[in-house]
DNA sequence: ACGTAAAGTAAACATTCGTTTACTTAGTGA
DNA sequence: TCACTAAGTAAACGAATGTTTACTTTACGT
């Protein structure tokens, strides 16, 4: 038997292999990482990323998994002591544009690793995204929008314009919080002059 | 020499090769394509491609260059006769929406093959992209907003917003003109329901 | 001390892919 | 007719990639 209070030997290395595909998956995408890159960010050879991961798949897998996991709690958290639904939305927008945004690894995967490139492993990343969009359903259709309003599309707009912005951040200037506050801003009243406003 | 009216037997399968490319890109991305698939679908062998293109990277910017040519044209086209700021713009929303979510090849490469896998043609799809994009600024540039508006700010959350929608078109069962008109009137008005926007 | 099993290595395997080369075909202009 | 050239083929090249195999090392339980 082994003790189970002390990470015995098993000094899952498995982490560290996950965190280095992570990395690399994030800054240069799926296709362009090869398995002996996140092998020797590890000090490992190819080989050895056998012993942990069944394949170079599985390995996006548990990092898309991770990231999910990741930026679901921080998400919780920033929206845990809010009552106002608009200031929840903002809170979990920043949230979301700080785990995207930061040079943050995981989080980064979510969005520029599309699940149609994992093969297999496909239907289990979309599940996971699903899983963390349906937070934001949640968040949307507790607004008091104006009646009939297509909430769905309203989420998918927001989703999109948020998981976009990894391609431009950096030229525009713009922290997170602003990104947020802009973005909830234009949800909420618009951005239109009083006086040019429509009927 | 050539007589210039006629074709001569310039067959020009390059533009063949090039729709199939378009095609291909659009459906698989540009990694998961290799050239063998493009040559095929033409009816010929992988050699012949280079007759036509010095390289694949060459396939993809002739591929991106029309898909910016294309979109421009039919952007232009939508908002000739308008007047109105805000109609101008859901009018080029429009217009891009229906290139990118139409079965359109072109158009679709330019939301699902990302610059930075075109290698050395980066430099290249990124100045066209950019051309692209600055109509939008000039749209918005235009509309009257409140005081101090980040236009570019707003340029890019609206262009991330109607850049991830081929993810997701489809499920939510709203058409590009829809889309179109709920993007533009939340740009303008905002939802919430007006006994309960903020100050 | 010893057997066991996980962890890791080095090397090869089997593809695959972009690209090149040598050669063939066929239409064109003089 | 004949040289010229664009277009295309078939095959190979060379590098890279995910994965496997045979072997070695090492820490733990008994």
């Amino acid at each position: 038997m082994r003790a189970p209070n002390r990470p015995s030997r098993a000094n899952n290395r498995s982490l560290e292999l996950r965190d280095a595909a992570a990395h690399l998956f994030a800054h240069r995408g799926y296709d362009q990482t090869t398995v002996r890159e996140i092998a020797a960010a590890c000090g490992m050879t190819a080989g050895a990323v056998y012993v942990h991961f069944g394949s170079k798949h599985a390995l996006l897998s548990a990092v898309y998994g991770e990231a999910v996991t990741r930026v679901t709690k921080r998400l919780a958290v920033s929206i845990a002591a809010l009552d106002c639904p608009w200031q929840r939305l903002e809170s979990a927008v920043r949230a979301h544009l700080e785990a995207v945004l930061q040079p943050n690894d995981y989080a980064r995967v979510m969005t520029r690793v599309l699940p149609e490139d994992a093969g297999e492993a496909r239907i289990e990343l979309i599940a996971l995204r699903d899983r963390y969009e349906a937070l934001f359903r949640t968040l949307i259709t507790g607004l008091p929008l104006v009646p009939q309003t297509d909430c769905g599309l309203v989420r998918l707009l927001l989703l999109g314009a948020i998981n976009w912005t990894p391609f431009w951040y950096g030229h525009g200037g713009a922290t997170p919080s602003e990104i947020a506050h802009l973005t909830v801003t234009l949800l909420r009243n618009g951005l239109a002059q009083p006086s040019a406003r429509g009927l």
